[in-house]
DNA sequence: ATTGACATTAACGTTGCGTAAAGGTGTATA
DNA sequence: TATACACCTTTACGCAACGTTAATGTCAAT
């Protein structure tokens, strides 16, 4: 049985551009042109049809079917483990996606109104703007120009309800640093909690925490003045204290 | 404070052709064009950009952002939900895929050894050619191409364990029926049991399953005589039977 | 004056076809 | 036999969101 391009697509269900497409790719060549230039196939054409569509249906794409189709020796499951991989992969960025949405919306119907909201955005443009005028060229720097606008964003997007969060956590940070402070013990149980609300304070700021950054971070506190001022304002070593801690926390203490 | 395409794109984390298609679309046009023709953005595009990027992180296409961006009375919320039913969307076919890929997989590397595979491919393909040749015109007219299509497409990716089951399947139609013949009852268990078996058994070809189709099927064993022959070939009058007994399964008797 | 970093526009490439447009082929019918 | 009509062909733009040359202009410093 041989068919012209109507015939054998009706038959698969498919539009004539598709063999064409199919033809010109190298996916699916007719078994011959007749006189009129017109494309036949045959049998044999027809069956690795039904792979390629077989394949299409998983989702799999055409470069890889023409591999799969067209190489006999080519191993089709090694190559649906591989799309399989892919597919998990797009699956876990939806998930994350569709996380970031849900929050997003949540965040964006609550309670905040809009006066109090138009108030609010402005202190945290003030935060950035000030974060940005104070260290902005030397935390660019050191982290890099992404790692710093995400955080930024993050600050732009955030809700009421997040901000309040945020500060509150500061000053319980703050807080448990001085109560840990006279104990005197970066191995402390306080210290300890003082530096696990530390790392929960800069979550609120990065996209992935990690214990180097963290320890990084602590680092900077001590040698920086500007950091080491504030927190050695009322209590002079705090900052080379809560440094201790963080990197006894982290596991980064050499 | 005034920025250049490569200030802002490094400043933002993206690429400065980034920033002239956003121009060009009219996402973020630049504050200004300076003598030279070079684009100088403000603080007020600074902040437009970190919206863009906030909704592209959400995955939103760069037409809603523009609609959002660029209408203040466009409801961001609204456009959000929107783009998460599509994402919900997107998530339940990769679900799909993911699973069809799996049970192609699982059933590929079975334990069909390789030659015995391909007598058994030849099989198949037999199966296929045998009932294209005897019914494939008529029902390809009475059901679309596409559904049977799909049939022999999923016969042709069936295991030898799917094979054999269909293959026992069948014959246990067929006993059944011949049981169920005797009683003379279609309402009888036994007859109802065997339409059940036969539900079961052309849901191995078909995709989805409905019952008006089955009982569709079942008036085709009595109007085309050559079913008609194959299931009155013991027992005259089992073609009827088994229609009425699948029209009562059905609740498609009149 | 030259170099080097930065800017510009223009235009193709990516994936898998849909959708014309412009024109040959095959056959049934007036 | 002319013509209508269905079917075939190639060519080529369009989609999304940019990446990637290529060719060329601008600015500040050497």
């Amino acid at each position: 049985m041989e068919y012209k391009v109507q015939k054998l697509a009706q038959l698969a269900g498919i539009s004539t551009r598709t063999l064409r497409y199919y033809d010109e790719v190298g996916i699916l060549k007719p078994a011959r042109i007749n006189s009129s230039g017109y494309r036949i196939y045959g049998q044999v054409e027809v069956d690795r049809l039904q792979q390629v569509l077989f394949y299409r249906e998983l989702g799999v794409g055409l470069e890889s079917i023409k591999e799969i189709v067209t190489n006999p020796s080519f191993n089709g499951v090694n190559a649906l483990r591989e799309h399989r991989e892919k597919l998990l992969e797009k699956r876990e960025q939806l998930d994350i996606l569709l996380a970031n949405v849900d929050k997003t919306i949540a965040l964006r119907e609550g309670r905040i109104t809009m006066t109090a909201k138009e108030k609010f955005e402005g202190f945290k443009q003030k935060m950035i703007d000030d974060n940005e005028k104070k260290y902005g060229k030397e935390i660019r720097e050191k982290y890099g120009d992404k790692v710093v606008n995400k955080s930024n964003n993050k600050v732009q997007n955030m809700s009421q309800e997040e901000y309040d969060e945020i500060t509150r956590l500061g000053n319980e940070v703050i807080e448990s640093l001085h109560a840990a402070f006279l104990t005197g013990d970066p191995t402390s149980e306080l210290a300890q909690k003082t530096a696990d609300l530390h790392r929960q304070w800069l979550s609120f700021y990065w996209e992935g925490y990690t214990k180097e950054a963290h320890a990084g971070v602590a680092q900077m506190y001590v040698d920086d003045e500007r950091f080491t001022a504030y927190y050695d304002k009322e209590q002079p070593g705090a900052a080379v204290f809560l440094r201790d801690a963080v990197h006894i926390y982290t596991g980064m203490k050499k």
